[in-house]
DNA sequence: TGCAAATAGATCGCACGCGATGTAGTATGC
DNA sequence: GCATACTACATCGCGTGCGATCTATTTGCA
């Protein structure tokens, strides 16, 4: 009970013992993913969850702001002040559409996707400051994925 | 090459598909448990980072800005204020120390102490919304501290 | 047609998270 | 014994992240 080994044994999510929580792994883990990212992305000028911004983008562009946070899972309060700045960096334009005037269409600028090649070197980037195999990382990002839609499902 | 599955076989360090990457995999489920925590602490009256203040302090009272920071891997641009929210809430007192005038050491009140009895049934709630076993959450939990380690000495 | 309900964003307010920098107190070297 | 370096926090500025609420537009249906 009061040795030092059970300190990471017992269940990871019925404790108030912080080295046991997976939550605070959770946590703690993504500051420490950002803070390497935000280094490597310095030389973009862009923030981690604008980069992911041009992930979705580079991969199918003008999309309406909603479709844009179902991918990044982040709603409107989020995206509208962060689509404004990324606006205002010239790698985007946000558009109301015509057809429909509730909607605002975002894409790329040239600038944007133009960026893509210069944020081509990243990937490598954080792969080498995680220093695991690819199979390793593909197991815990699966495992994760998993954990996500149980969370959301109950939440 | 562009078939659906290969969307999430590829190296997840090292693509520029959203789908594949460990990074947002990690992002989003911390996006994803932080909903969960909001609502299970709402009746607490605490955010998450400040129940990690508290995990902290009742496992070990009377810590210094920077011991706690050492634990929670936060800085003292973040602790600072949140410490400052939390001592308004009359959960903790800081206090300078007469011996080392540089050093702020933060102590619970009564109120901050008496919360961990309510607090108890907070790592139920989350163990309920992650709906795996103990031993999946203490693998992904301990995958994750490994990486962490990683991603610190490489940033 | 006409108006309530639904939808898509925008805005407000607050709480992080941290790089850069400032400040007060303490230790160190000569 | 005194300048200098170091330490522990504090502050500033900016960018998220989101609950609550608002606005404008469109849809649905009586």
């Amino acid at each position: 009970m009061t040795s030092r080994q059970t300190k990471r044994t017992a269940n990871p999510a019925a404790s108030l013992q912080l080295g046991e929580q997976l939550c605070f792994a959770l946590y703690s883990t993504m500051l420490a993913m950002n803070k390497v990212y935000r280094k490597l992305l310095l030389d973009l000028g862009v923030t981690y969850p604008q980069y992911l911004v041009l992930l979705v983008l580079w991969e199918r562009d003008a999309l309406m702001v909603s479709e844009i946070g179902e991918r990044l899972f982040l709603e409107s309060p989020t995206l509208t002040p962060l689509l404004k700045r990324m606006e205002l960096l010239g790698l985007l334009r946000r558009i109301r559409d015509k057809n429909d005037e509730r909607q605002v269409i975002v894409s790329l600028t040239g600038q944007g996707r133009a960026l893509r090649d210069r944020a081509k070197v990243v990937p490598g980037g954080v792969f080498c400051a995680a220093g695991c195999s690819p199979k390793e990382l593909a197991s815990i990002r699966d495992q994760l994925i998993q954990l996500r839609a149980r969370l959301l499902e109950n939440s």
